[in-house]
Order: C-alpha cells, then sequence, then structure tokens
DNA sequence: GCCAACGTTGGC
DNA sequence: GCCAACGTTGGC
C-alpha cells in the first residue's frame, strides 16, 4: 500500500464535497502536469491519499480518501467545452487521466500547512519543499502517520 | 537543443 | 494583488 497527497481549492471542491458526493467517491479529474499525471498512474486500489486545501485559508490537510479506482482517460480532456479541454488528448492516445477517490473520513481538525512546516518529525515531507507546486504527491507511511496524529492533539 | 516569453500554481 | 518558482511553448 501507498501513501499520497492531493490538492483541491475548497472552493471548487472540498473535502466535504467529496464526502457529500455519491458513494463518496469521485473522478478526480483536471489533472494536467505529467509529473502528477505519472503519480496517478501508480495509485492502486485501497492506497491512502491525505486531502489537501490549496488557496484557502488556512491552507492544510483536510481529511483522509482512498483509491477505488485505478488510472483510466480523463473524459474532460475530449470536450471542447470544459475548462480541461486538451485537443492533443484523443480517445485513440489519451493523454490525461483521473483516479476515483473515496472519501474514507473528515480530519478531527484542518492540519494547517504552517503545522505541518512547525513539525521536525515532517521536514523531508514533499509538500513542503521549496518550490513545489505538483498537485499529486507521494507521502511516507511515517508522514501520513504523523499528519493523522497532528489532528487528534490540539493545535500548537 | 537552447532559451526567452509566457502561463500557472499557490502562499502570503 | 503580488510574486517566486516552476512548466510549457515556440522561434531559431
Amino acid at each position: 500500500m501507498q501513501y499520497w497527497l492531493m490538492k483541491t481549492e475548497p472552493a471548487t471542491f472540498s473535502f466535504d464535497d467529496l464526502m457529500k458526493a455519491p458513494k463518496r467517491t469521485t473522478s478526480w479529474d483536471g489533472v494536467r502536469n505529467y509529473q502528477a499525471r505519472n503519480f496517478m498512474q501508480q495509485m492502486k486500489v485501497g492506497d491512502q491519499v491525505i486531502i489537501y486545501h490549496s488557496s484557502a485559508e488556512p491552507p492544510g490537510a483536510a481529511g483522509i480518501a482512498e483509491v477505488a479506482g485505478e488510472a483510466h482517460p480523463d473524459l474532460t480532456a475530449f470536450d471542447a467545452k470544459d475548462d480541461h479541454y486538451d485537443p492533443g488528448s484523443t480517445r485513440d492516445a489519451p493523454r490525461w487521466f483521473v483516479v476515483d477517490v473515496r472519501g474514507v473520513e473528515k480530519l478531527e481538525r484542518l492540519v494547517a500547512l504552517e503545522e505541518l512546516r512547525g513539525n521536525p518529525a515532517l521536514a523531508d515531507m514533499r509538500l513542503l519543499q521549496r518550490g513545489n507546486r505538483l498537485s499529486v504527491l507521494p507521502v511516507t507511511a511515517a508522514e501520513f502517520r504523523e499528519v493523522r496524529a497532528m489532528a487528534k492533539r490540539k493545535p500548537r
């Protein structure tokens, strides 16, 4: 089993939106970055995912999800009217993929980015590396456990 | 293959 | 709204 972190802007699609979705599941569409795509293609059913709220006040880890369906073509790339349309992706040769993500549980509290940065146990977390902009990132098992543990403790 | 211009992400 | 840190595009 592997662990991941996926970013979303809660103003567009929040963790609560995921929990309210049919079967608490949604296709994670719109990823248009090759490195992020490659990570999604590595995901297996049952992999655990931290859902992270970006461009939020405050930004931080909001909830836990799991991979419910492995990579398959992102249909929004074929739709000329969609914001994420890419004429370079065709049904014969899809360029972009989604995974299906199922909400598992909301964290007891949002663990803010600032607090993640302040935790020495997370010093190597990829999310916190300078200049990181990837919307899909691997997380180690230890980092995953630590973020969950932080949500159960009082904020510092 | 180089690299300047441009677009995007995302924290602040 | 600003801007650093990217990734992408396209001329050459």
